[in-house]
RNA sequence: GCCCCCAUCGUCUAGUGGACCAGGACGUCGGCCUUUCAAGCCGGAGACACGGAUUCGAAUUCCGUUGGGGGCACCA
């Protein structure tokens, strides 16, 4: 399946430690996976922790924990290796000073000594005065003697791009069409910190190209830095790969999706009962369409189907309504033996009063076409079987009262009901629903309102 | 402030000049089915942001306006 060498399509999917497995990096997990699945192609994935400072730890962990879960397989990657190890940045270091030292030297980079609060102070002043924000280009014309000095004093550095004052760098993005953006709108930005790790841009396009990627698929809010990019591969002599920059995932009041909107974690979606087929399912669909119609799709077909030319250009918003429907429908479409494997595991993981530590799995298998059809989520499945495993039912007064009636009357419904039952001459569904009926009657309500209270 | 992106029902979307008085799905409303609920089935309401231009003809092309989003760090 998966292809390593040769020409075909190779993906990467970049995280970098800084948090958990959000619903918009997910998505665009599943799109890295779905293009290289659809070509025999190879899917990568690369940490990027360029900032030590904003590390978390685990998160990586979390992370690969969440693909698997979903069933995205990669080939290559911290975990797995590959050819083009390692796979995480703080251990490629050497790779982006080579880059660095070359920059230098052809003259498309240099040393920048300005310190972080001359670079405040000319950040308010550029805000004050409402002109170009950026780097002033302050070291990018030091003679050599000055440079000397400044190294001698011992002043740290970073290490600018010198980007071209004039003209205009072009992309040609998959969804996006061309973009043009003025080169002399863009500021020298750094790619070495003062730490000696590279920033995102340096490191991206330098891992990107030694690992041979051919298509980069990144969220949207990266496009304005696609020019910064398109020149350092310029600069290096490389070409660069095919961008297609994805649309983003709202928030219902339309705003950037975040915590106080909820669950962003996809983790915390499982927590809630959403299975995995529904939730990449439902993911795929948040920026991309097949058709007209078609919207339930299993993983290889998604896998046949997907194309960046069909994703669309508008942001979505994650409509939590539909990916619930469309969990339950997947959960009405499994068999009894994988709904009761499913609840078995969901139950394990996330352990709930009134079922016990481990079910008999054949009991859960005869429970689970009993409630198939009345879940949306695996986590609707305990308050609705957990007499199952109860010995003495506990039923609060107010479940057995039924619309238009009150309590004395679903009392009185319910004691002429037992004794009707206790009275029968043949314990047998035809005996049981005729003598019921004829209570009902007696009774004057409905036979929908007995039999409800009854259950 | 500057730069970039986007714009079809409430939401996700189909639509690449005539097959569209705009199709599907979620949600919503009504009905059917049913001993209740759910599921299922049938039906209804519901959108091309606005203004110009091109054209015999525009949701589809161009320009502008408005609105929304993103970016402007020694973060990614």
């Amino acid at each position: 399946m998966a292809n390593g060498t040769g020409n075909g399509v190779r993906v990467r999917f970049a995280p970098s430690p800084t948090g958990g497995p959000h619903v918009g990096n997910i998505r665009t997990a599943i799109y890295d996976w779905l293009l290289a699945r659809g070509s025999d192609g190879a899917f990568v994935i690369r940490v990027e922790d360029t900032d030590q400072g904003r590390k978390v730890e685990g998160a990586i962990d979390e992370l690969l924990d969440a693909l698997a879960w979903l069933g995205i397989e990669w080939d290559e990657g911290p975990d797995v290796g590959g050819p083009h190890a390692p796979y995480v940045q703080s251990e490629r270091l050497d790779r982006y000073h080579d880059a660095i030292a070359s920059l230098i030297e052809n003259g498309a980079a240099y040393r920048c000594y300005c310190t972080p609060g001359r670079l405040s102070e000319m950040r308010e002043q550029q805000q004050r005065e409402k002109g170009q924000i950026g780097y002033d280009r302050l070291c990018k014309t030091l003679s050599a003697a000055e440079r000397g000095e400044r190294e001698a004093a011992g002043l740290s550095s970073v290490v600018r791009f010198a980007m071209p004052s004039e003209g205009v760098t072009r992309l040609d993005d998959i969804v996006r069409g061309e973009v043009s953006f003025e080169n002399g709108l863009v500021d020298d930005f750094v790619m070495l910190k003062g730490d000696g790790f590279p920033t995102y841009h340096l490191a991206n396009v330098v891992d990107d190209h030694s690992m041979e990627i051919t298509h980069v698929l990144r969220a949207e809010e990266w496009l304005p830095s696609a020019p910064r990019h398109l020149q350092i591969y310029d600069a290096l002599g490389w070409t660069p790969p095919t961008f297609a920059h994805l649309p983003v995932i709202l928030a219902p009041d339309r705003s950037k999706l975040s915590k106080r909107h909820g669950a962003t974690s996809i983790m915390e979606y499982r927590e809630q009962g959403y299975i995995a087929p529904a939730l990449v399912n439902f993911l795929t669909l948040l920026g991309w369409s097949l058709d007209d119609k078609t919207e339930i799709m299993s993983s290889a077909e998604l896998k046949e189907n997907f194309s960046l030319e069909r994703v669309s250009r508008s942001g979505a918003l994650f409509d939590a309504e539909k990916l619930t429907w469309m969990n339950g429908h997947y959960i009405r479409e499994m068999s009894d033996e994988d709904l009761a494997d499913g609840l078995l595991e969901y139950w394990g993981r996330y352990p709930v009063s009134g079922i016990p530590v481990s079910p008999d799995r054949a009991v859960v298998v005869k429970i689970a076409p009993l409630v198939k059809e009345r879940l949306k989520t695996l986590a609707d499945a305990a308050p609705l079987v957990r007499f199952f495993f109860a010995d003495q039912t506990q039923y609060e007064a107010d479940d057995l009262v039924q619309k238009k009636m009150d309590v004395p009357g679903t009392k009185a419904a319910l004691d002429g009901a037992l004794e009707v039952l206790r009275e029968l001459p043949a314990f047998d569904t035809e005996s049981i629903e005729t003598a019921l009926r004829a209570l009902a009657e007696d009774l004057g309500i409905k036979v929908g309102q007995l039999l409800g209270s009854i259950r």
